[in-house]
DNA sequence: AAATAAATTGCAAACGTTTGCACAAACGTT
DNA sequence: AACGTTTGTGCAAACGTTTGCAATTTATTT
């Protein structure tokens, strides 16, 4: 059960009668070395199930060929489908990834961060933690490596960030809900400044503004967490007034399933009386009935997209700070929820 | 943008007018060093942003401190409430994680397996490929270093494996529908050697055999990959008999789902004509509707306790096999796809 | 044949840490 | 005063790899 130890260059050179350096150059596919002893070392070694040492690799030449990732809920479909790109794409282009949870926890996310680089991490792709507004330490850190954020992404952060294009998809869903006949389309959004929510709210605006249609205040729902139960609460306050909305947006598929099961109960007809329209187009979407119409994010694509662009700036490092920003296209998924005949 | 090099233990040594083993040892706590010594260490260290190089650590001590896991999909809403265990519970007790995805392919996940030894990863985590036959690679690394199983399991590879009450859980799912008075159960399960399928399958038996309940071939219904789609396709299997079953039991949620859908359609009334039963209770079985009883899985425990025995095995290492398997409990959510008044 | 260039290979240092051992000083015991 | 003991500290080796430079051999040129 004791760890038995790996193959060294040493077990190697003294096997072939070579010395290390000359080993380890064939192995590296050393121009100096001749061909012969390329072959003979490549077969010794792969008969001797040689593997290097890359506590030694990384500890002297400083590279680790490792991520680090940071993502405030892994658990949550939308971040484990970026996952599952980020994974997939770092292993093609031969790099490990280690991943971790902030908890939406602005203290716990910085400690990460430094646990990573203290680690020896090439580079870093974070989604920031619900309300991170001290980013003072972030760009400390974002000093010494690469970062590339992506979906929960600051403006405050002058790095690459990979995102969706929020405010667009925002405006499509709404414009699709202008063009079914609605005219009195509610919102429900987060609270607080978080990235996304206000991107989408700028395009819901702009939606109505395009068709003149008027901006009405008690149509703009707000709430902490945006999650199913909150989305059933403010669909009910919606149902309780004299003039009800004839269309709910939900900045999220969770509160806009909230929204169904609320207008559900009080036995709405949807998409009749009230559409419903989310974002995300997770599972869920399909399941509740009447199945909803939301924009799909393509989560590996933002996933591998991110990827790519913190290996191109750990492999070629430049002086200059990387800010551009990325925009992923989404689509609108049209199902029942806002399907009129 | 450089990589600017970490604070040494040199440096500290330097600064201080120690030798760098003194100023190692009194940063580890090491007896012989004195109070005095290693206060004023501390301090320096803190106020000069010291902190260990891993790599070199790693390297000298053989010794990562990092955790290898391999699942077969991380977005799996279920792998990923595990994958938040095992974060967690690693992270308290001074472990990183690195995580891969096998993508339910065999070779794959053997190819990660051995790249994970390689980088020196001090365990394995591993939840296995469907269909994996051949253990013997897995056998050998078994032999280097500590791997402990969850969820997806295997008794052909002797190591400490964490999984659910399946057999249990399955038949209290098929003893409820008994009580509920049902008495054709059908079962909607997968056909290859799945090892959770078979033990929800043995459970299924159990249940029936305890009320003397005949066994119906026509009843167990198989399919190679247990998805929504093929539980609805089962259903319709089901429902198009002479006679029909008045429950089903989906071993998978989303089959489950499948399975009302598919009621839904042919206007069954769920649960008088027919009941159903899932297994996960994932999100979905909420919003699905009628609302979907099914078998909790505790995955965020699951996780940490496989984290917690596999460090100790780590961390006091035995020459005789660890072969324990430790089961969670798991309870049963009664919802209106079963509940009859 | 001698001189130079090119092609291979080896030596040795370096990366930052831990740790067995040796050493020195201070203390207590005969 | 001579001897052990205890306490605190430093020396130096080791971990496995990469790499600048020197050394050697071979090929090419004059």
């Amino acid at each position: 059960m004791s760890k038995k130890r790996n193959t060294t260059l040493k077990e190697l050179s003294k096997e072939l009668s070579l010395s290390i350096s000359t080993v380890s150059r064939a192995l590296n596919d050393h121009p100096d070395i001749s061909q012969d002893t390329k072959e003979r070392v490549r077969k010794l070694a792969k008969q001797m199930n040689y593997v290097p040492n890359l506590f030694a690799r990384g500890f002297r030449s400083r590279e680790t060929h490792i991520l680090g990732v940071i993502v405030p809920n892994i658990s949550h479909l939308f971040t484990s489908t970026i996952l599952k790109g980020i994974l997939e794409e770092a292993e093609l282009r031969g790099y490990r990834v280690i991943i971790s949870e902030s908890n939406n926890n602005e203290v716990k996310q910085v400690e990460m961060l430094n646990t990573m680089t203290q680690f020896g991490v090439d580079g870093v792709l974070m989604s920031l933690a619900r309300k991170t507004t001290n980013v003072e330490e972030i760009l400390k850190i974002l000093n010494r490596i690469p970062i590339v954020l992506f979906d929960k992404v600051s403006s405050k952060i002058p790095c690459t960030q990979v995102v969706i294009n929020e405010e667009e998809a925002a405006f499509n869903a709404v414009e699709h809900l202008i063009e079914l006949g609605k005219q009195r389309i509610a919102i429900i959004k987060e609270t607080e400044n978080s990235y996304n929510s206000e991107k989408r709210f700028a395009g819901y605006l702009r939606a109505l503004n395009k068709y003149g249609i008027p901006v009405r205040d008690k149509l703009i729902l707000s709430t902490e967490d945006i999650s199913l139960g909150n989305g059933r609460r403010l669909t009910n306050i919606l149902l309780s007034m004299k003039k009800r909305p004839d269309a709910i947006f939900a900045i999220t598929d969770n509160a806009a399933i909230g929204a169904i099961k609320a207008l559900h109960k009080f036995k709405v007809k949807i998409p009749e009386e009230i559409a419903v329209v989310g974002f995300s187009n997770s599972i869920n979407s399909t399941i509740v009935s009447p199945a909803l119409t939301t924009v799909d994010q393509p989560g590996d694509k933002i996933g591998r997209t991110a990827v790519r662009f913190l290996i191109e700036e750990i492999e070629s490092p430049t002086n200059e700070v990387n800010t551009k920003t990325v925009e992923i296209k989404t689509s609108l998924i049209v199902r029942d929820s806002s399907l009129m005949v």
